[in-house]
DNA sequence: AGATTGAATGGTTTGTTGATTATTTAGAAA
DNA sequence: TTTCTAAATAATCAACAAACCATTCAATCT
């Protein structure tokens, strides 16, 4: 099924190599060996070999985008809880990712510190599945915030930043961390403002009353 | 009016040294003599050179909690405002004293590394604030939310942990950081849930017929 | 005694040299 | 012509030595 052309097996070559013996320790010249081929001729699929890393994580960012996208879109669950899976899905990856296989850090570093465009690129693919969300909401009929779709979804991705950068964690478990990124969408979701709560508890109240009538 | 004691003076050439020439770039050698004593003095007065990064650091960072306390509970303020002047201060210090002194920099990011602790403890005092923000609200009679203060503190700094931490800035000018930081407090003061939304707008509603009624 | 020095120590940085390796390109093979 | 190779180039890396500097401590001063 997978296409056998020359950029595909180096793709293949390179991400086989990275994942053993990371990024750096890899040459041009044994990806190009593992594909039979000379060196120079990599270069007539790739400007370089940072941009054979940025394919293999452009291929696997794609599917997690499509799986992200699904989340968004998941019938049965109303926007809160799709917000809640979705976000809890890029948190959950990234530290999986990284327990996993530390050298995906180390590609991961790479790419952002010579790249910096492709971190922008992710963030912005990812507020785009975000306003999908909202408007699937509002096309589901699911009652909506009067806010602009865009700057909320920009709003929701720099309050959950934290969740997104390894660095930032310091040594907190996966548990804590969901904990934390919780509370972080409760407060997002319910606000603080103490008018919501005091009509939430009013409905509360007015719905108990009206169940204990029937 | 400052001590003149050799501690005092050894942290006042070390502040001048390190933000002329970098945390690196300054040696033992050059502080000992600008304060006129041999190398191996300044161990009396401090356990290794980290430790007067981290002095200089401390004393500094204590105005700054200084003003931020006094920010939380200024009057004529509702709970909001202050919090906003709080987390608004927070980022233009931030942003000032990187844009001011490159070399701020270097220290910050050599103490963060080496003493991971003295990071935690800069975020409990915040968070510390922050409690004491809302108990003073609460001691003024202001409306709160039922919500545990502490974890609210908590999930605030979360929820505001991009505005702390340059390398995620980008190349952002401040007033688009600014402009962020607005926004996202918005939502986590007024929340993305629509019922507070169709309240408040009841609440406008009922507030307008009033007035027009009078 | 306690305070201070400055030479001794050992760990780290710096600078240099010789590989190693990414990238280019002239030209061979198809 | 198009596809590829392999030698040439240039940039980066690794290893080793020299210099430097934080820290210690035996000796000196007060």
């Amino acid at each position: 099924m997978t296409k056998d052309c020359p950029r595909d097996r180096i793709v293949e070559a390179a991400k086989c190599r990275f994942s053993h013996f990371g990024y750096g320790k890899t040459t041009m010249a044994e990806v190009a060996s593992d594909c039979e081929m000379s060196p120079g001729n990599l270069y007539r699929f790739f400007p370089g070999k940072l941009d054979i890393a940025e394919a293999i994580a452009r291929t696997d960012y794609e599917h997690h985008l499509a799986h992200l996208r699904k989340l968004a879109l998941a019938p049965g669950k109303d926007a809160r809880e799709r917000l809640r899976d979705l976000l809890f899905e890029v948190l959950r990856r990234t530290y999986h990712k990284l327990e996993k296989d530390p050298r995906a850090l180390e590609m991961a570093q790479v790419i952002s510190r010579e790249r910096p465009q492709f971190a922008n690129w992710m963030l912005a693919n990812e507020r785009k599945i975000i306003v999908e969300l909202m408007e699937e909401a509002e096309r589901r009929g699911e009652p909506m915030p009067p806010l602009d779709k865009e700057e909320s979804a920009e709003m929701i991705q720099a309050a959950t930043m934290k969740f997104r950068y390894p660095q930032l964690w310091s040594k907190l478990t996966l548990p804590k961390l969901e904990r934390e990124l919780d509370g972080v969408l409760k407060l997002l979701i319910q606000g603080l403002c103490p008018l919501n709560y005091a009509e939430t508890r009013e409905r509360e109240l007015a719905r108990q009353s009206a169940a204990a009538a029937a």
